[in-house]
DNA sequence: TATTGTTATACTCTATAACTATA
DNA sequence: TATAGTTATAGAGTATAACAATA
């Protein structure tokens, strides 16, 4: 298929080549959704980084934290507050089993559920783990003041607490 | 493996299964990281249904508004614009070029590389994309008025052109 | 020898259907 | 029959290595 009848009028306004390599997005910069999830990559990147110093995913950190809160949780609620599915639950439990940070106990009146908790390790390890995303977050979000990061804080809580 | 001796102490604070069936976050609460990927995944679903309807991802829109911007420019310029790895940007491409809104030229003296331009199918429906991403935007950031809206945005894009 | 685009491949993430064991 | 957890599987998204054509 060579040059279709329909193709844009595009000969003039071939950026030089020699001048900045990354092409400029306009039309797409008054987009909050483009302007989010460009941020929102470099905040998951950062964090990514760090946990994996402990061998942990975010996802996997976000689950340790949901389990403090709400000791006993069943798996149901673990994925409904994780907003993935029941599935996936099950290799992300298994690996924090293995590494000793989490445990299922049956110890419920209904057989087929299990309650879920931290262990003292996971209790132990998960301390140093909020310090770690508060400071990735604060390494992320370093060409922010102190007032600018409360404030991004609140518009976002607005926006998908609503 | 059955109740660990480091089961952390747990017997207490189960959770009311009569109430409220979301736990909560608490520790996670202060991260912008966290709020910011359930505000990212919020737009994102929504434009995902919206361009659905024109059988499009986002990574598709995005591309059609960097190639209008970029007329003529070459597959490796889109893959870093699009900050993706060159690999991907073949199928979407092809994609684009099946559906007859953008075209692959060869017309540049290093024969190697392609020019690649919207076709006049791909401008008029970038134009309808458009309006669609930005009621898109709108629609899922109803909590918040339009103040708070650009305040938002230009915190976002103070993080990521860091 | 280096580069553009491409193919092949693999690894992760995510989602769905089906199975088990309890209820 | 319905539910909790699990298994199996398939589809995206993403990344790397290797190849062909060209420089």
């Amino acid at each position: 298929m060579a040059k279709p009848s329909n193709l844009a009028d595009a000969s003039q306004a071939l950026p030089d080549p020699n001048e900045a390599r990354v092409p400029m997005d306009s039309a797409l910069d008054d987009l909050i959704g483009y302007a989010m999830r460009r941020a929102q990559l470099k905040l998951f990147q950062n964090l990514i980084g760090r946990l994996s110093d402990h061998d942990l995913r975010p996802a996997q950190f976000s689950a340790l934290a949901i389990i403090e809160q709400n000791p006993g949780l069943m798996q149901a609620d673990l994925a409904r507050a994780l907003a993935i599915e029941p599935p996936q639950v099950v290799p992300l439990l298994n690996k924090l089993e293995s590494r000793a940070l989490a445990v299922r106990v049956r110890c419920k009146p209904d057989k087929r559920s299990y309650g879920i908790f931290l262990s003292k390790t996971g209790e132990t390890l998960l301390k140093e783990l909020k310090d770690i995303a508060a400071q990735s977050d604060l390494d992320a979000t370093a060409a922010l003041d102190g007032q600018e990061r409360e404030e991004l804080l609140r518009l976002l809580k607005k926006v998908y607490q609503d």
